[in-house]
RNA sequence: GGGGGUAUAGUAUAGCCUGGUAGUACUACCGGCUCCAGACCGGUGGAGGGGGGUUCGAAUCCCUCUGCCCCCA
């Protein structure tokens, strides 16, 4: 895992770095309709198959956004990010799921089941339903009561082994077990709304921070195994549909020749409704080739493939689409971490906590006035800053002119904490009112299985 | 199935053998210096897994339970 330095001014090498060592590709802003804040600062920084979505949302189609939370401790502003996040999707047409991590929490920190859901209604969806969330559109459920999630992490482990989890979570032979099965079981949540029960097959989204990529990575990994076609880019253009052949297949798509036949008309029937005239099939090499195709037709051939697996009694699951952003910088300076209060605001903060940790937050102004005056403060380490361009401040001219004016040393630190504070207040304030108007809402926002 | 080790403050640890006010570092909190914060200087908090025993007195010795770690099979 690549270290973030918080210190460092420029912070976007740091992030290019993830980008690349991880795979990541950059958000194409230009794309994104209706930019929100975190798209149009570039907090949302990269993204892994987010075509898909932004195909789905162009055609119509519906699309899903998957966020889960594990009930311990309070949530704080680190938290209120993927919420807004989440919100965004919604607004754009997505249904949100969202799971609470019951099993886990139970398994792993030891809190009562009963306790998990206490904690997670009155703690973390109270403050969601306060975020706006939409209750029409949000469904939200336990691990512990909906067991298709943990039968379908049961299945998925077939697809990997224990090195594995040792390259990506750097799990030893001390490693209690429970922790090897969270990840499969998060798969699972991630996964399942696919099912035709919970929605059937579409793009589903998981807006995360870069630290969550391994759950990510191991999820994509996971479903794309079990996948029966696959779809690669062909090296001298368009698109390439091979068959793989699996135990779990096997008497379906290669018992015999007229079977493999039989498969290769179904594929090709299903790319043809999608408009290509130019296929090229060779049954005996296990390809079909979509040679007028373009990189972006990936996405309803998949969509395509995956529909005729499911005919044929396949899982057809789609890998899970993702966005990263980056973390604000903790209060202190360093990292923002819900073990260690000072470094954050927790949603339900009192007002005079609030200030208090903004008022000995670490700043970037300069040692006196003078010098401050002369030469300016860095924005890019000022915590009031950085909370005013990653939650508080809407406007992108005022924040500019409030980065002006502190590079320039006409703004004083002192007086650019008071700014932040105001609008934490204004903030908190509104919260804490909008989580009092619509607590009653709360269980409208349970699915089924999550009513008592 | 058998054997060994270990448990001290939010964190990391010292003290245990040889019983006598539990020490240190970071953190937290307060003050000074700073426009504010940091850095720096000064100060204040906070701890021996649970139960039992021995003893005038137990973190320390003994038993037991629980958790964690390791070895053998």
């Amino acid at each position: 895992m690549v270290d973030i330095d918080p210190w460092s001014s420029d912070v976007s090498t740091d992030y290019d770095r993830i980008i690349q060592q991880f795979g990541l590709s950059s958000v194409p802003l230009a794309e994104i309709p209706n930019p929100s804040l975190h798209h149009r600062r570039d907090i949302i920084f990269a993204h892994r198959d987010l075509g898909n979505i932004l195909q789905a949302h162009a055609r119509g189609d519906s699309f899903g956004v998957m966020t889960g939370l594990m009930p311990s401790g309070q949530m704080h502003l680190g938290h209120k990010m993927v919420i807004d996040q989440v919100r965004w999707f919604q607004e754009q047409g997505a249904d949100v799921t969202i799971a609470v991590a019951d099993l886990e929490a139970n398994a792993t920190r030891g809190y009562s089941l009963a306790e998990c859901r206490r904690l997670a209604l009155e703690e973390y969806v109270a403050n969601y339903v306060a975020m706006g969330l939409d209750p029409e559109k949000t469904q939200i459920y336990f691990q512990s009561s909906r067991p298709i999630v943990q039968r379908m992490g049961f299945t998925l482990g077939k697809r990997t082994n224990l090195s594995e989890f040792e390259a990506i979570y750097g799990f030893q032979g001390d490693t209690n077990l429970a922790h090897v099965q969270a990840p499969l079981v998060q798969a699972g949540d991630i996964l399942h709304p696919q099912l035709e029960e919970y929605g059937g097959l579409r793009p589903i989204v998981v807006p995360v921070g870069v630290d969550q990529d391994p759950h990510l990575r191991l999820c994509r990994g996971l479903a794309g195994k079990t996948n029966w076609f696959n779809v690669i880019e062909r090296k001298n253009g368009g698109l390439r549909i091979t068959v793989s052949v699996m135990v779990e297949n096997q008497s379906i798509v290669a018992a015999d020749k007229s079977s493999t036949a039989a498969i290769f008309t179904q594929i090709i029937d299903a790319v043809k409704t999608l408009g290509y005239g130019d296929i090229m099939a060779d049954a005996k090499h296990g390809i079909v080739d979509l040679p007028a195709a373009t990189p972006k037709d990936r996405y309803p051939v998949r969509m395509a493939l995956l529909t005729l697996e499911r005919s044929l009694g396949g899982p057809g699951l789609l890998q899970p689409s993702s966005t990263y952003h980056r973390f604000a910088v903790g209060m202190t300076g360093g990292k923002m971490s819900s073990s260690k209060p000072e470094t954050t605001i927790f949603l339900n903060e009192s007002l005079d906590k609030m200030e208090k940790k903004f008022k000995r937050s670490f700043s970037g102004g300069q040692s006196t006035v003078e010098e401050h005056r002369r030469i300016g403060g860095n924005p890019d380490v000022d915590v009031a800053f950085q909370y005013l361009l990653f939650f508080f401040e809407e406007d992108d001219a005022a924040l500019e002119e409030i980065r002006r004016a502190y590079v320039s040393g006409d703004l004083l630190s002192g007086e650019l904490k008071a700014i932040t504070i105001e609008k934490a207040r204004a903030w908190l304030t509104e919260l804490g009112e909008m989580r009092d108007q619509n607590a009653h809402l709360i269980n409208q926002f349970l699915a089924d299985d999550a009513q008592n």
